[in-house]
DNA sequence: TCTGGGGTCCTAGGACCC
DNA sequence: TCTGGGGTCCTAGGACCC
């Protein structure tokens, strides 16, 4: 019989900064966004001494902070991302069906004679993790994806693992469980389905009416309630490519002149466009955008804009152009802009991009770009770009604390003190 | 002073076609 | 009084996730 496991990775962010700082072993820990400007993650201790509100500013913070002597670091993305690889790793060797949905959470299929394997097979995941990563984790195992989740938030009130097959133990979880925390219902949807008196996952779950569902939830709601009643609608994916993709930021301080917002556009183009040939992909539309910071009173204005190419491209020279020509567009003068970001849309693998007969210049500069990644790969990120990006980058966000990057730089190797 | 970044999916409604 | 019907494609916006 075929189950599914969710292994998601506890206080994912803070777990990484400890993996190579024992002396934090049971101390509490906040990692903060880009721009070291609101809290994003936390250990369970940080949580035990009050913090633990997502996004909450950090200037608000510091006190507290200080009172608790909690370490504080600014993200470090990608160190993360490598012990995401190395977890995902260790999973593989469970199952070949292993989809990664995100940076510290992955569906594994498992397969069985008996039930009774399921628990030791999650208590096996955990501790491997452990050993060869040094991250802790929470294994949910159940019948569908929605009920793993249910699982996986139980696993922390029984040492890590719970598995949940039986009709009374699904029953029993569901029972206790606010339809809030069921995962793809909201907190709109939750208010929604409280106006027709649905409060837990089980009265979901035995509610009659499925096309009222349908009309109040649309499809992505009905198809949760049967996931709750143990049928299948989520399937386990290929990670495929991405549909989408993007870069944004937020600057360091409020950026007036467009020929700043040009650098920055540039560099969120150029981050953008490596990620797309990463992938093997090639796009159709870009859009790009600049605001000011809803948080400051005074006049706002966001703008946005969108450009076509007429080929499908992966060029970075390219893909600079149309979010300059978008800047164009938008740019206002008078305001102090905070952020902006670019997004690449309408992405197609490359070996199946159509080229447009009329296209003036259906040729990209498909040997510079090669030769950009494959420095860039060498000697790291950033080494070579195109000037348009700027050289200081003084808009650039601000990082007090971050830490070393130390599986991902040899320069931030740990180091022994013999 | 200081408030994240990167995604997915669904639906309604407009534009367009014959 | 009364103004086709049936279909597809695309996009903006909403909702949600980590």
């Amino acid at each position: 019989m075929k189950y599914m496991a969710l292994v998601d990775c506890n206080s994912f962010y803070c777990s990484c900064e400890k993996i190579f700082r024992p002396d934090l072993r049971n101390k509490p820990v906040i990692v903060l966004s880009n721009n070291d400007g609101a809290a994003i993650a936390f250990t369970k201790e940080a949580k035990a001494v009050g913090f633990g509100q997502m996004c909450e500013a950090y200037f608000k913070l510091k006190d507290k902070v200080k009172q608790h002597n909690v370490a504080v670091f600014s993200s470090n993305y990608a160190f993360y991302d490598d012990i995401s690889k190395r977890v995902m790793n260790v999973l593989r060797a469970f199952s070949p069906n292993v989809e990664v949905y995100s940076v510290d959470e992955a569906f594994v299929e498992i397969e069985v004679d008996d039930i009774s394997q399921l628990e030791p097979i999650g208590r096996r995941m955990r501790s491997e993790i452990m050993r060869q990563v040094g991250m802790p984790v929470g294994v949910g195992i159940s019948k569908t994806k929605v009920l793993c989740k249910v699982a996986n938030k139980l696993s922390k009130k029984h040492n890590g693992v719970k598995v949940l097959v039986t009709e009374k133990d699904i029953d029993d979880a569901l029972r206790e469980f606010p339809t809030r925390d069921i995962w793809g219902i909201g907190s709109r949807s939750a208010s929604k389905l409280h106006l027709i008196n649905i409060k837990t996952a089980l009265e979901m779950k035995n509610f009659k009416d499925d096309k009222l569902i349908q009309k109040v939830l649309t499809k992505v709601g009905r198809e949760i309630q049967d996931e709750l009643r143990g049928i299948h609608c989520l399937n386990m994916e290929n990670v495929e490519d991405k549909k989408n993709t993007g870069n944004s930021r937020s600057f360091g301080y409020d950026v007036r002149t467009k020929r700043e917002l040009r650098e920055a556009l540039a560099q969120f183009a150029t981050n953008s466009a490596a990620k797309l040939r990463s992938q093997n992909s090639v796009c159709y539309g870009l859009s790009a955008y600049i605001h000011t910071n809803p948080f400051k009173p005074g006049p706002q204005y966001f703008g946005e804009d969108h450009v076509r190419f007429s080929s499908a491209t992966s060029d970075v020279i390219k893909i600079i152009a149309g979010a300059h020509e978008v800047l164009e567009n938008i740019y206002r003068t008078g305001y102090g802009y905070k952020k902006g970001g670019v997004l690449l849309s309408h992405i197609v693998p490359a070996n199946q991009a159509q080229v447009d007969l009329f296209c003036e210049d259906p040729t990209d500069n498909n040997e510079v770009n090669k030769v950009i990644d494959m420095i860039n790969k060498k000697y790291g990120p950033q080494t070579i770009k195109s000037a348009a990006c700027g050289i200081g980058q003084p808009w650039k966000t601000i990082h007090d604390y971050k830490s070393h990057h130390y599986t991902t730089d040899w320069n931030d190797l740990m180091k022994v003190e013999l």
